[in-house]
DNA sequence: TATGAATGAGAATTCATTCAT
DNA sequence: TATGAATGAATTCTCATTCAT
């Protein structure tokens, strides 16, 4: 393996590249693309600003590329809370946990990925339409099959998904902004799971 | 009669100011506060530099004002959409209508407030949170009163709101995305009415 | 008359002129030529920025131009009170009554000489260098002819016109830093002569 | 050892800030505060304009810092000039032998203190009445030792020192001008130690 | 790999000056 | 004459990026 550096090498490589892009993570997330500097976030890893470019090629570079990673984390996330329940109140309580708990233990992946990101480069818009779009249709995908199943009523499930999704980022984010979100999670995740419920017209009810 | 400060004169310069703050909504809208340069608004209003800092005292005070001022006219369209209904579907019909109307023919004004103003000055933060509270209560308050005269069941009215505020935005930036935005208004309006009707577990219907 | 304005045309536009001027002797020698703006100068005489243009061609021009007045002015105050006495004694102490008289009654003007236009402008450079050299020169003629008439011992006059001019300048400024210039400046004078007779070599002591 | 903040490297840093600040006090000590630019500044370093706010906050800092920092320097050299000697005599010798000296070899730091900041920020007003103040005190000190051994007349001597303190930077400032200030500096010395002796009164002449 | 000094393009802001009225 | 809105060159300062060590 004479193109790989050794375990150890690797180790302490990929320790210091992880160190970097939690530090990315946390400082976009609070400041924003624009107003986070390059030495914000080599300060917040503890390295030199040199580092920062042997690792990464450059500040936008990063930022899509963390934008999607994270994106893609936060999706597979709620789509696996979903997909592993058979009907709609389990899928939608599943997605809603999955979110929840992410959001509660991981705040600056959702805080990137919901303020860090907005008006920025424009290399990400269409990442981040990606991303919306993703997230729409991983609350579609349920409604739909729930709408063959007839477990609930007939209704433009494109429009109640893009609903569903705002309405969770916004109450997400007031989660984010209270003094204890982690104590007040369960309650959010349950009033959402009724408001979804009703919203989507479950017939099971 | 050297000089007069005349009404000719002073209804110019109001022009200009006026086509500046424009100019600046539409940039700052579509770039972001960060990412939007004095230069970038000056050559949307073609005028120059100076020009900028003869009407205003410099761009954060500009974007601050300007957001205001916005919320403030958005949040009177919806609370007056609101507040000349009776019951809570024609209130939501007429806030939803009066929110979307704006989306549609002042997109730079809903997109200023929804994604210009993220992550930006600390001067501004404030500024949102009172926006959003606002807003949240805008939907909350017929809530309410639905509650109290049982038009709608029992539930917890605040996170209701936020969820609602939440689906609406997230359904209006889908909108203005959209081909042709205001085809599809209507419709929008319509399906985020029993959208709404469903998730407040309206007793009427 | 043709070429003349009418007398009330010429005195209200030498007024203004006047006002422009002392305004500007007063912004210049508060903050020095380059922190002074036109619009401290036009403000502080209560006119329009333009109208600055209209008598002045430029800030440098109107700078150096108030310079060479003030320094002939305060020149010609100095020279007068040495040249109207017959003996050093006398004429000290008439050029330095003439000099605190005006640094105590128009402090801007000898502020504007001493402080306003020290590195500024490459223009002024000969014009202060002129008015040092004037100034030295007072002091010398009578040195010289007193030392003719052996009523000083012999010394280097240029060099004690030098000392003199110095000494007299940073009394003036110390005076002019008292909470109340005009009770103390009697003093001063007196302190100077005894000082300035002592450092000739009056023989007449 | 992949990077060390060696001597070298740090030899380095300093010999790379001190010309910084050397070049700041030349550009300073010709222009004075406003008229120089950062650009005058890192032209004379020839270093990029970056590199300037590497070593330094801002123009208003340095320029305060070095101010203060010359200020000592010279204050501190005409102090020991003085202190070294017993008498009146001497004493007066060996503050004006340091200040010529000073002012002859490192002429830039004479300018700047008498020329470059004057009417400047308003920062830099306390710390020029502070080394003003010091120096007069400088010269009265020796002044009031002397009266109290009726070395010298009995007279203010407060006000003796400022006169001699402006003596003095009046034919510095003279010798600077001329076209080879070394070869008159003992001269002017000694003209002054004379014009000195003669103006306080000196009793053991 | 890692460092941080050095760079310079670009941004915000100021202000002398012009000119239509 | 007088006005003040409009201009844009010049200035200060920031920050992404490079590179010698």
């Amino acid at each position: 393996m004479p193109y790989q550096s050794s375990d150890k090498t690797r180790q302490k490589k990929d320790t210091k590249r992880t160190a970097m892009m939690q530090a990315s993570v946390r400082v976009f997330a609070e400041k924003g693309y624009h107003a986070a500097t390059i030495r914000d976030i080599v300060q917040e890893a503890d390295v030199a600003v040199g580092t920062f470019y042997f690792y990464f090629p450059d500040k936008e570079t990063l930022f899509v590329h963390l934008y999607e990673e994270t994106a893609l984390f936060l999706l597979q996330a709620i789509q696996q809370g979903i997909q592993s329940r058979a009907t709609i109140p389990h899928q939608i309580t599943g997605g809603l946990q999955a979110y929840i708990n992410i959001a509660v233990y991981e705040p600056a992946i959702v805080q990137l990925l919901l303020v860090g990101g907005v008006g920025t480069v424009p290399s990400l818009a269409v990442k981040r339409a990606t991303f919306r779009e993703n997230l729409i249709m991983s609350w579609q995908r349920p409604l739909d099959t729930a709408l063959d199943n007839a477990h609930i009523l007939p209704q433009n499930t494109r429009r109640t998904a893009e609903a569903l999704a705002g309405a969770f980022d916004e109450v997400v984010l007031n989660l984010l902004n209270a003094p204890d979100p982690e104590s007040e999670a369960e309650a959010a995740v349950q009033d959402l799971i009724d408001f979804s419920l009703r919203a989507v017209a479950y017939t099971g009810l």
